[in-house]
RNA sequence: GGGUAGGUAGCGAAGUGGUUAAACGCAACAGACUGUAAAUCUGUCGACUCUGUCUUCGGAGGUUCGAAUCCUCCCCUACCCA
């Protein structure tokens, strides 16, 4: 089967790009493959460490998803070896070393969430454990020895935390070397990453010209912000909306979003030939919300299904429109006929310690069945048919004593 | 090996013997408002048997009526000199 003419492929190879190095090797390589026939190998590396894909790896798989279409090879490389070294960055406190398994396994896992975007079929998998895990030292000293010091402190991330005075471990260093040690054992012809992986793209180049390989195209893709704006999206600040998320969070988080980002988001987290992001653009400066919902709905709707898009949506509606209860919450039983309300809050989550339950009966946060608490000391009494507490403004739960079967 | 500057609550950062559970900012949580879980405003934000009690300021001891603040030893980080 044939390619599409190299223009059309730029065309949207570039779209939603920060930047490609260099277009004009692209253009060759695009070039070649359509006569040789051959598709170019496109890699992205994935971190098993953290197997929770949200949308801010989505922007990037979208890509690779889009050289699949034209054609091309899909390459995940599963950066298990890596991951079993355990990454103590700076002040951040070291990850958990990984064991072999636990990498394959989160691998795995990082590669069916991925298959929600990209096409599974088409994709290969690799591990670069394969290979990096049977480099001697004597290899590692050899591979140093292509980098310098200095080199290595033009990275942003080092220089600044060089100048910040903090902590670099030279096994830091290491980690831009493996990686690129996987493009000149791959042989790849392109690699996608985020802008903060510009860096370590780029010495993948460096190496493979070093080992007398045609350097890699390094494209590089904007890194989604938070559903708060500002930081970026990452899962342990909070502000990720998450492939494994629930059709119902992953609406009501995409819709609160600030107004400010409906732009980026309809652009970077939908295929770029779709008809919606176009009118969800349309419709920003009109109506936010009804931009904002549609995008909402779109997002979800291209996790699951359209029907679960809209399910999402009128469950968020009766939420905090109508401000009820949803009615399919799962029913939790207690041993005991009746419970202090404090107490109550804890066991269920809804606080992680007492005096926070306290806080948030306190801030008159807490309804049993639509009636609101303002006794710290009150117990709820649980026969009967159960009941819905709600603390806060989104958390529910229906409780009940167990039924004793006599 | 020598020297200097540091290690304070989720993070950043004040505080250098006495209303200090510890200023302030961010994050978080709650309330009001709204078109949303946006923005804005207000409040909360160590724990508990909660108008009181207990435990915190890298760790362990010590001085003192009283220490995050003074002393001793140790651990950790950065920089400079070797």
């Amino acid at each position: 089967m044939g390619f599409p003419a190299v223009q059309e492929q730029l065309d949207i190879i570039v779209g939603n790009v920060v930047e490609i190095i260099s277009v004009d090797e692209l253009e060759q390589k695009l070039l070649q493959s359509l006569k040789t026939g051959k598709p170019l190998k496109v890699k992205l590396g994935a971190d098993p460490s953290r197997p929770d894909l949200h949308l801010g790896h989505s922007v990037v798989l979208r890509k690779l998803r889009e050289f699949q279409d034209l054609g091309h090879q899909a390459i995940l490389i599963i950066g298990d070896f890596t991951a079993m070294i355990g990454d103590p960055s700076g002040k951040s406190k070291t990850r958990p070393q990984l064991s072999a398994e636990e990498a394959r396994e989160n691998g795995k896992s990082y590669f069916e969430q991925a298959s929600k975007i990209l096409d599974p079929q088409k994709t290969s998998i690799c591990y670069n454990a394969d290979w990096l895990g049977k480099m001697g030292f004597a290899d590692v000293v050899r591979l140093s020895s292509h980098y310098t010091v200095a080199r290595m402190l033009e990275r942003d991330d080092f220089e600044r935390r060089y100048r910040a005075q903090e902590p670099i471990s030279i096994h830091e260093f290491l980690y831009p070397l493996a990686q690129g040690m996987d493009s000149v054992h791959l042989k790849n012809d392109v690699e996608l990453g985020g802008t903060d992986q510009k860096f370590n793209l780029l010495v993948g180049r460096d190496l493979q010209r070093e080992y007398g390989i045609t350097p890699q195209v390094c494209i590089t893709m904007p890194l989604l912000v938070g559903t708060a704006g500002g930081e970026k999206m990452s899962k342990s600040l909070g502000n990720a909306i998450c492939f494994n998320d629930s059709p119902a969070d992953m609406y009501g988080k995409a819709l609160s979003i600030p107004d400010t980002l409906i732009e980026t988001y309809a652009k970077l987290l939908l295929p770029q030939q779709e008809s919606a992001v176009i009118e969800i653009l349309g419709q920003i400066n009109e109506n936010p919300r009804t931009a904002k919902r549609s995008l909402a709905k779109q997002i979800v709707a291209s996790y699951f299904s359209q029907e679960e898009a809209e399910g999402a949506e009128q469950h968020f509606d009766q939420l905090f429109v109508l401000k009820k209860a949803p009615d399919n919450l799962d029913l939790v039983e207690f041993d005991q006929q009746s419970i202090p309300i404090i107490d109550l809050l804890v066991t269920l989550g809804a606080a992680s310690t007492k005096s926070e339950a306290r806080r948030m009966i306190q801030q008159k946060s807490v309804t049993v069945d639509e009636r609101k608490i303002e006794e710290l000391t009150e117990n709820i009494e649980l026969f009967g048919e159960p009941i819905i507490i709600k603390a806060g403004k989104r958390k529910f739960f229906k409780v009940a004593a167990k039924k004793t079967v006599d």
